[in-house]
DNA sequence: GTTTCATTGAGGGAAATCCCTCATTTTGCT
DNA sequence: AGCAAAATGAGGGATTTCCCTCAATGAAAC
């Protein structure tokens, strides 16, 4: 399509984008690498695989994504893409295409974008945690081939960790377990209720409660069934 | 210390690797990348945190691990090595350096190794469901730049996931539970409502809730957070 | 051909969990 | 003494999970 990536200007830039003190010198290695590639529109955002909310947080959005008049916000757009949600079914890097049809747009995942429309590559950035973060290039006439898709995962990846340690600096500072708090999960982990546990215990329910919700909190889980794993991962109760 | 990687050389090996059809075809691409840079033994694995199992299979072990004379295995090795049971608590490729004192062999984890002894760079790879696997690459006189870090690291992820893919096709069901059983379950563990499992793996709610059901009375619990450590144990999901 | 089991799905209702906020007491530390 | 964090408890409401039963399919086993 364009020319097809250099691959010293791709470590170049991951290694620029890993060592980034400002978003926006990030921005510009991205560009600079996924521009000549014909991507020009970006979305980068931290994501969780909890709750029905996709997208947590988004560090950044360029380009030309809505369309003229529309009149929605890139939070919105963003949140209620199909090609977003699908993020969460997915392990590897895919292509979309976005095609106009008669009743509004019609988004498709496909192997190879081809044709008319607005094509992307949507890539998923996994951590400890599982999925947290993604980010999205479109454009109109892209590169879709499985080289650009390495080194536009390879960019992707390092922009999104290295934008989460500018722009989330003192959001998770996570202290770990009580005690008490350790204790509590490890009875929940042994099968006993919140109710079952305040009797152990001796605490009223709600405490029970309390706890296990603080629990989840710290370890920055959105379930107790994965609280238990990350817990036995770290080593706070015994697996 | 040795040529910084041809980036161009990089790239071709981590698509050659993805493409891959046999272990072999795998190992001759990593050799190809890490030796110029002084990596002569290399362990891939997929990894778990399962108490105190951090290994869960070991796909390739090349190379003077042990030294002469060691009688372990290499399953031995990895299992009790402190540096393999770092990557749990780490979210980024690290060196290490190990040095022989009077009292035996010494793990360090290290900026940047330099001196005697076998340095090497150990790299995490994730997934949907958290830590899924790692490599580790050693030597004695090793490149230990961002650079190199970054390549590797590329390099590394590509090819776990492509080993994983050759050998674990044929992966048969061992445990008690089915294969959809363990899956739901690796979700509910990842932090995943039952709705949500079922809009990803396109079931109904019924039907999450029913294979909930089936997992907590096979494995014998009372709750689903119990069932996720009991199925942990019992090595039926990932830690 | 019959049986077994995995997989899928549902109705209806009970139970449990989860979320927000607010408040009190205790404990450890400077 | 004074502050911060842990530990405790509650109100009130929204979600989610759980439990019972029932049922249809398809594939593998006997």
């Amino acid at each position: 399509m364009t020319g097809s990536p250099v691959a010293e200007q791709v470590l170049r830039s991951a290694l620029a984008i890993e060592g980034a003190e400002s978003l926006a010198a990030i921005e510009a290695e991205v560009r600079a690498i996924a521009s000549p590639l014909g991507y020009d529109r970006f979305i980068l955002f931290s994501a969780s695989a909890v709750g029905d909310q996709v997208v947590e947080r988004i560090y950044w959005v360029e380009g030309d994504w809505f369309g003229d008049g529309e009149d929605v916000d890139a939070e919105t757009y963003v949140r209620r893409c199909p090609v977003t949600r699908h993020v969460l079914e997915t392990r590897e890097p895919f292509f979309w295409t976005k095609t106009i049809a008669m009743d509004g747009e019609l988004y498709k995942i496909v192997r190879y974008p081809r044709g008319q429309g607005i094509h992307g590559l949507q890539i998923p950035v996994f951590g400890p945690l599982g999925l947290e973060g993604a980010m999205s290039l479109g454009g109109s006439q892209i590169d879709a081939s499985r080289r650009a898709r390495l080194s536009l995962g390879l960019i992707a990846t390092t922009a999104f960790f290295s934008a989460r340690r500018l722009l989330e600096a003192a959001a998770e500072a996570v202290g770990p377990l009580s005690e008490r708090e350790r204790e509590v999960l490890s009875w929940t982990a042994a099968g006993r209720r919140q109710v079952e546990i305040a009797a152990t215990l001796g605490l009223s329910e709600r405490t029970v409660e309390n706890h296990l919700r603080r629990i989840r909190k710290r370890l920055g889980v959105a379930t107790t069934p994965q609280a238990i794993r990350v817990a036995i991962r770290n080593g706070d109760i015994a697996g």
